[in-house]
DNA sequence: CAGTGGTCTAGACCACCAA
DNA sequence: TGGTGGTCTAGACCACTGC
């Protein structure tokens, strides 16, 4: 319920008078309570488009000017909500070709949410190794934090990523079994490319933001083994919470980090 | 140098052609090197003002008229200008009122650079200790981190953070001499309230971005003392490099974090 | 060359605030 | 009531890309 429930978008009136200035304006004079911009009832709209899978990850999004066409309303409006999309990495601009889905298969944009870096210079030659994948019921926990309901299917998956032939993470991963279902070992195995880029292509999951909470903990000896390095040995664990569109959780996983000549890097602002 | 050598902010023309949609369009007709656009400028502009002291931490800044009148450019230019620094956080806007010269005094963005958070839901209720506070000659790290000298003048100061009586950072902190010439231990004692809102008002100085370098380490002896725990505890080990305008470093700090019942939060977009 | 995003302007009007 | 930031429009022209 907003103040713009007979603006141009939401009704079907063919014309508004244009050139009017602060066209909404003079439908909201009254006092109401929410008041939510033009360009913000864009931006929702454009996100459904982008959930219902209207413009897949990589895919160019209509010009600007088609979409103030579709939508009724000048191409300032419309810039304004992309500008928003763009901010929030959902899609990308690119002068002169048009405006892009996001994807994490980008080259530039890969691993956008792996923080941990070599202390000195090199190259961040990766080799990844899936321990196990498998199905299992949802523990009370598991279940709050993916927004299910105990005992639902999920799929856990365990790997290891080896940086220059050094065991340097240690990852569990909880996913909700209906969205991911027929993830197997063979497939993620298989696959070359981040994890995420195959969540988009093999079953429509875009990851579009994450929560982390670190915590500083002595290596178990069960990590201690598939880390090679002594019980007790200081391991950053990070726990994130990854969402798609619409702040839906679709991913639990905890990451066991080896610091020793590497770092998480965060940039406050 | 760029293409706009003649614009309406670096020459005194007294007057452009009013209405002649993209003004500096006209000037930048010939393929030039480094186009910077008229927005840009007025960003530079005003960072300059920010820089010099022109206006300090919590005033207003003249408005978005006046400073369009100021630099002889529209007003949405001058718009798109603040609204980047308001991206960055280098001011604050207000509907009604004016723009702000951002501050860590503000109740809102206090210890926006901590991101240590209780698991539970708990306050943040905070004692702080300081332990030292002295002058010294900079280490060769400690100089390049900083960009000074070797052997330059730098102040080190020791600090523990208590949360619910429970001793849970230890910060080590060094600030270049002479920006923070005067810095006492009884100064930073008696000042209630963060430091980076003491640094802006006391010295001046503000802090504007960071970056941080997270690893997990065992507790030294000296460390496990003061955060009353056993040695060889884990801890986060924090070093944050803190930047106030123009990337200029202005602050090296190590903090220690116990996360028994705290942890580092970060949001990943 | 046409099409796309990017910059700039000018003007109208709204929402919010303080006096 | 006047001033400030916020929204919306319309139109011109630029920079970049690809046919």
């Amino acid at each position: 319920m907003n103040t713009n429930a007979d603006n141009p978008i939401v009704s079907d009136l063919p014309d508004l008078p244009s050139g009017n200035g602060a066209g909404q304006a003079l439908l909201t004079a009254n006092a109401t309570p929410a008041f939510s911009p033009l360009y913000q009832q864009i931006k929702t709209l454009i996100l459904k488009s982008l959930q219902g899978g209207e413009w897949k990850p990589g895919d160019v999004i209509p010009s600007e000017q088609d979409l103030a066409n579709r939508f009724k309303v000048s191409q300032g409006t419309v810039r304004k909500a992309i500008d928003e999309l763009a901010a929030d990495h959902l899609v990308v601009r690119r002068q002169g070709k048009g405006t892009f889905v996001a994807t994490h298969a980008e080259r530039h944009i890969q691993y956008r949410f792996l923080r941990l870096q070599p202390d000195a210079e090199q190259e961040m030659s990766a080799e990844r190794h899936i321990v196990e994948c498998r199905r299992l019921r949802a523990s009370a926990e598991i279940a709050r934090l993916l927004g299910l309901r105990s005992a639902d299917s999920v799929v856990f998956v365990r790997r290891v990523l080896f940086f220059h032939g050094t065991p340097t993470i240690l990852e569990d991963v909880w996913l909700p079994g209906t969205p991911f279902k027929g993830l197997t070992l063979e497939a993620l195995s298989s696959d070359k490319g981040p994890m995420y880029a195959f969540f988009e292509s093999e079953f429509g999951v875009r990851m579009v933001r994450a929560d982390e909470k670190i915590k500083a903990v002595g290596a178990s000896a069960e990590a201690a083994s598939l880390l090679e390095i002594e019980q007790g040995h200081p391991l950053l664990n990070v726990e994130r919470i990854a969402y798609t569109y619409n702040d839906v959780p679709m991913e639990l996983r905890r990451g066991l980090y080896r610091t020793d000549s590497h770092h998480y890097k965060n940039e406050l602002s």
